[in-house]
DNA sequence: AGATATTTCCATCAAATGATGGAAATAATT
DNA sequence: AATTATTTCCATCATTTGATGGAAATATCT
């Protein structure tokens, strides 16, 4: 028995899926509290009743958002363990800034969710949350920081939390930072990749 | 003829000045729409109508308190362009990573108000904004990448940008971070010191 | 002390927002 | 075609939220 997440991605027609996407477009532009029911229900172009019949209340929408979400990092992330395996650790790094950068810019909001969990706080309290600390982990064994999650270092997981973040700020920030660089979208994510492997590669290939 | 804001910034223990601190904690808790008029109201201990009285609607409130971390960290950083100027590359981000760190953390509502204001979107357009380009201009000259905000290449701004970002995420992550980490608040500061330099320094001190 | 100015709060509004019941419309099943 | 199940929308509620007028209280000035 599928839950209704799996239904909506099952079939990405669908209106179950097409809410879930401007949901999470909305919340990732605007947070939970900028965004309201009547504005996702608009956004997909149906009464704002069809959506809670859909999705129930707007917390457990918001809930559905981050479960997709966090689905999606985890195969993410396993795809570029695969493309990474058995690489130098420069090569390692390199792929992964090029890979994460592709994904993220494709999917801002997704940036814009991580970042927002862990700043913003909701007035009410949400059950469900990411889990960043197993990405961390995972990233840290692909890294080969370490060979079992028990083990990872204090200041290696420190390490991997600041690569992660890296590039949220760029991919979130991009309607800030790029109008100061004064370049184009594609520019801008090839300079935010230049920038990255500037200063991710020096530390990680010579001190490691 | 001062202005509200010089006025508040003048007698810190007056009631406009307190609303001032409060709000400016609030809205970094829970954002621009997360915060609402009836929080900052009851945190500061007053009527909702004296807060109106004061500072005028929501959105003038808000701007209030933009200016006046703008305000705050315009001089942050000229303290720190005072403290590094003269010094090596490596002490100048060694003491700058030191302050600025420091700094963000004893007031982490300024870090959150910065990444929020350049991820989120508000509903109702506000006038006001941060003046993060000039920061980042301020910075490159600081650091001897250039020796005039016209002169700045691309790629120098995006590196200060990643530097001037890395700090933030580290300050407002900690209450998903530390949990991470299990470490103490103040450990936490050192780790993200520790962390800081080791990422940064190679990049900075090698290459350029 | 009395007059004036400032500050505070109570009561209240209007609009926005989350949420639902139930009828109408559509699709699926027999 | 008739019956049943699903989906959609209209109308409507109850709260929340931003905002204000005006009386009461406090402070300031003469």
């Amino acid at each position: 028995m599928p839950t209704p997440l799996e239904k909506a991605r099952q079939y990405p027609d669908s209106i179950k899926a097409t809410i879930l996407t401007e949901a999470r477009r909305l919340f990732g532009e605007y947070g939970y509290h900028g965004t309201t029911t009547r504005m996702i229900a608009k956004a997909v172009g149906i009464d704002i009743s069809t959506l809670y019949y859909h999705w129930g209340e707007k917390k457990d929408l918001f809930e559905a958002v981050l479960t997709d979400i966090d689905q999606e990092i985890e195969d993410k992330l396993k795809e570029i363990e695969k493309q990474v395996r058995g690489k130098s650790i420069k090569v390692r790094l390199e792929v992964a800034i090029d890979v994460m950068c592709d994904y993220w810019f494709s999917k801002p909001e997704v940036s814009n969710l991580i970042i927002n969990r862990y700043i913003s706080k909701t007035r009410h309290d949400l059950s469900f949350d990411l889990k960043v600390p197993e990405y961390i982990s995972n990233i840290a064994i692909a890294m080969k920081m370490a060979f079992d999650k028990q083990s990872i270092a204090i200041a290696d997981k420190a390490k991997i939390i600041a690569v992660w973040n890296s590039v949220f700020n760029f991919v979130s920030g991009e309607n800030y930072f790029r109008p100061l660089l004064n370049i184009s979208h594609d520019d801008y994510i090839q300079v935010v990749k230049d920038t990255l492997k500037f200063i991710l590669l020096p530390a990680f290939t010579k001190n490691m």
